[in-house]
RNA sequence: GCCCAUAUGGCUCAGUCGGUAGAGCGCACCCUUGGUAAGGGUGAGGUCAUCGGUUCAAUUCCGAUUAUGGGCACCA
């Protein structure tokens, strides 16, 4: 008779057969009351799972991680018996859990609106106080494709269809609703505390754009109304640092109609890309990379030799001039072998790194485009490794060093490592590949870093590893990438002279650390809500009068600060100094000086942060000093009293 | 490209059950010279995204187009 050991370390032992609900309500009414759940020797089972032997058990509530996606799973039932309930001919097609909510795809005639939304809420809160019960059957698998079919649900028996014959499909009824599941899920339906739904969206049956599309409500569901609001609570707060807004809010940038996809930087904007580009460029220099420029327009048929054309055409913007057809460049790579391909190569000019800051164009498809973060034209930091095969591994631990010192000069220090292998469709020998997928492995083995693979994922010429990073939000973005290519150079006549004299093709590394400036630009301004540390601050200082009679002396310290590289500006508008500091506080400028009568008499300056907080008056070279070292070590934080 | 939504002064948004529009901020001018997050007054500024349809009349209703936003798909 089972013996049942709790995660407190204490047992219980019963002399039949148990539930885990009787387990909980054996332990207490309140668990009982909160359980959702049971983890049964790790795996989560529902609260009707019988137990007849000695087992681990922990009651799984609202309060655990998994609580929370049987709540938000249940829900998602939950809401498909709403909307079953409302429109018959709707068919369910999946509705899975995902971060901070779930979705559930239909299939029906009836266009959705967001008026709908609203009605499909009601009718599941109606459901949620029927506290129906939520009970759990097999069946056989031949058995459940007849049960749906008949059902009219065919979505789902092509579903039941794909899983192996011999594995038990477990059924979830609730009322009037049946739905083939996995579980676990909450033992009835009023255990489903806060739950909203969010938006509508088209989704592609089974994600494939050749299928039809259907239907999906996206919904959010929590453990209790406080959760729920605080989650609102953090929507409201990432629109509020939406790079398109600051980017008005602080003149950074727009997009305007006639260029879709294209960034018209203004002055602050590009004040911020040029110092970006021009800390990539000394670091570049650093590390050992010579920078060029290549063209932007180059007759298709390099694009047609480099494999690109076959495979990207419809993305590519070409145009015909005298008779020749031509298209801008979509990326930098075949150009970059034109000038490795200028002189015969030899083994001593390996690796040799070439970097461009290229600008790129791309036609993505319209609904595809947003804001800064997906464009059609753009700067990718881009570089080439034209190395041997032996000089993969050691290339791509100083490409990782490399990176890791600009990720963490932006203050990013969280990155998520994943390398993605050989794709069903390939270029290469096996051989080349493991070599390939060897050397990246082991570049990051060396490094101790923790990393994931993608089985698959890599690109037809070769595998790549994928660099993303968590910005203060929480929320993941890719940005580098290493990838190694045996084909490029050897489709573009790449060729050195090795140490015995003979002719080899030389391995590509196509890397880059930024990615694009426009979204890396667009990450920056989310991340720090357009406080940016002063190094990055497209204006560093203002200073401001007080009165008129100041005015002179304001000019002059902005001369000095600007002299010393300081990028300043005065403000000697006549408003109030209130006024003044209120608008440039909003406008993120990192240090404001107010100067007046007295600093005139001191040579000082009073200095205020951003932030709001006081530093006191200083000499203006005692400030300079400060600042300057401030913005040489790329501090993230502003200086302290 | 597909689905849904949106498009009104520089910005944020009201509004018109069809009779060509309004606020706040910003801008210009005037008064105010004020010590750490909004001093006061006056004024200018809109073909209501574009094209077409219905109507005596369209910014409002309908359709198409374009762009933007949220998803899907795509991302060399």
């Amino acid at each position: 008779m089972p013996v049942i050991s709790l995660p407190d370390g204490s047992q219980r032992s019963f002399d039949h057969p148990v539930t885990v609900f009787e387990v909980a309500a054996d332990i207490g009414p309140g668990l009982a009351k909160a359980a959702l759940a049971g983890k049964v020797n790790g795996e989560l089972v529902d609260t009707s799972h019988i137990i007849d032997e000695d087992t681990q058990l922990s009651i799984v509530t609202s309060r655990d991680e998994e609580g929370l996606e049987v709540i938000r799973h249940s829900a998602a039932h939950l809401m498909a018996q709403a909307v079953k309930q409302l429109y018959p001919e709707a068919q369910v097609t999946i509705g899975p859990v995902i971060e901070d909510g779930f979705f559930y795809d239909f299939a029906m005639e009836k266009m959705l609106t967001p008026d709908d939304l609203a009605v499909i809420e009601k009718r599941m809160q109606e459901i949620i106080k029927e506290k129906l019960p939520i009970e759990r059957s097999l069946m056989e698998r031949d058995e459940a494709i007849r049960f749906f079919r008949e059902m009219g649900e065919s979505y789902k028996a092509e579903i039941i269809q794909d899983i192996p014959k011999d594995e038990p499909l477990s059924l979830y009824r609730q009322g009037d609703f049946i739905d083939l599941c996995r579980g676990p899920h909450v033992p009835n339906t009023g255990s489903i505390p806060a739950v909203r739904l969010t938006r509508l969206a088209g989704a592609y049956w089974r994600g494939d754009s050749n299928n039809e599309q259907l239907q999906r409500v996206y919904g959010t569901a929590w453990g209790n109304k406080k959760d729920l609001k605080a989650y609102i609570k953090r929507l409201e707060e990432a629109e509020k640092r939406s790079h398109r807004k600051i980017g008005r809010q602080l003149d950074l940038f727009h997009i305007q109609e006639e260029a879709p996809g294209q960034v018209f930087w203004h002055d602050k904007g590009w004040t911020l890309y040029k110092t970006i580009e021009q800390y990539m460029r000394d670091k570049q220099y650093a590390h050992d990379y010579k920078e060029i420029k290549t063209p932007q327009l180059l007759d298709f048929s390099l694009w047609e030799r480099s494999g690109h054309a076959a495979k990207y055409s419809d993305d590519m913007f070409s145009l015909e001039s005298d008779g020749r057809q031509f298209a801008i460049k979509p990326m930098n790579c075949p150009c970059h072998v034109q000038v490795f391909n200028q002189g015969l190569k030899s083994y001593r000019d390996l690796p040799l790194r070439l970097a461009e800051f290229g600008s790129c164009h791309r036609n993505e498809m319209s609904g595809a485009l947003n804001g800064l973060m997906r464009v059609r034209a753009f700067v990718q930091d881009d570089a080439h490794i034209f190395c041997s095969e032996e000089q993969i591994e050691s290339e791509v631990g100083k490409f990782i060093d490399f990176l890791h010192e600009v990720y963490s000069d932006f203050g990013f220090t969280e990155v998520i490592y994943r390398l993605s292998t050989r794709p069903e469709n390939r270029v290469g020998s096996d051989e080349v590949w493991d070599k390939a997928e060897k050397a990246l492995a082991d570049a990051m083995d060396a490094k101790r870093l923790d990393w994931q693979e993608l089985p698959g994922e890599g690109a037809f010429y070769g595998p790549k590893i994928e660099f993303s990073l968590k910005d203060c939000m929480g929320r993941v973005w890719q940005l580098g990438t290493i990838q190694v290519d045996f084909s490029m150079p050897e489709r573009l006549d790449a060729q050195y002279v090795a140490e015995d004299g003979s002719r080899q093709v030389p391995v590509m590394l196509h890397r880059a650390i930024l990615g694009s400036f426009e979204r890396f630009i667009g990450i920056l301004i989310e991340h720090f809500e357009g406080k940016f540390p002063t190094w990055l601050s497209p204006e560093q200082v203002v200073v401001m009068n007080i009165t008129d009679k100041q005015a002179e002396y304001v000019e002059k310290v902005v001369e000095k600060l600007k002299n010393a590289g300081i990028r300043a500006i005065s403000d000697l508008r006549n408003e109030k100094i209130g006024f003044k500091i209120r608008e440039h506080t909003m406008q993120r400028i990192p240090y404001l000086l107010v100067t007046g009568d007295r600093e005139v008499e001191t040579a000082s300056v009073a200095v205020r942060t951003r932030t709001g907080e006081d530093r006191g008056s200083m000499s203006v070279d005692a400030f300079i000093s400060k600042v300057s070292a401030e913005i040489d070590g790329r501090h993230l934080k502003l200086f302290e009293e």
